[in-house]
DNA sequence: TAAACTGGTATATATCGCAAACCGATATGC
DNA sequence: GCATATCGGTTTGCGATATATACCAGTTTA
């Protein structure tokens, strides 16, 4: 065994990681929010290619998680769900790119 | 909306990516791994601080997977058990590296 | 002989991701 | 008018997953 190489090693963020951002359907929800002021519904099912109750479910876990606001309102009779990354969500979004990074910069060789 | 940016972003291997490597502990074992020759569990077990039973059924899966090869022998009378990563295991783990910092390094500013 | 430890495996449980069924409202066909 | 289809989602159901606990065979210690 490689003690060295062993010790460089930087795993320890991986032992927390946040599970809610960590979810491939939620990290594509997340990246497509953080560069926009806010987008709607179908906008986000489009561009994630996700079905729409997969994508309803992931959002209700991310507001819960209190990442994401969701704001409905009509437009012409019909209704429209606007979704936005909160302070919190883009904060803790930072911190997992963070966090993956060292992991992924401390593996290679 | 930025579409700039948006365009930016390459998120393209997030839909494919390795989600037996993708969990967490998962991504653990085999870091450790990729860097001795072998290792046996009570090691990993201790290094990753998994319990004895979420350790057993995770590499469980990476053995079905194909990316762990488990031996197992005797050494005076006490059973042991020794894991090394496999030559596909070592090829999906850098594969699964390389899609995450690329996503990664697409979502910073 | 019994109690405690080793090195695990099997089982129970809780959660999760996903798809399909459902729902209220609106537009369309006849 | 009254179905029927469509829109924009939410709720429900189910199989898979992750984790902890119970369990087990064998070994060492008291």
């Amino acid at each position: 065994m490689n003690d060295e190489r062993m010790e460089n090693q930087n795993l320890q963020p991986l032992a927390e990681i946040d599970r809610v951002i960590h979810e491939p359907a939620r990290l594509l929800i997340l990246a497509y929010l953080s560069v926009v002021e806010s987008a709607d519904f179908l906008f986000l099912m489009n561009q994630t290619n996700l079905t729409r109750g997969n994508l309803s479910s992931h959002l209700s876990k991310l507001e819960t998680a209190g990442y994401v606001e969701i704001k409905k309102e009509f437009v012409d009779k019909i209704p429209r769900t606007l979704l936005r990354l909160s302070e919190k969500g883009r904060i803790a979004f930072h911190e997992y790119r963070r966090n993956m990074k060292q992991v992924l910069d401390s593996l290679s060789e």
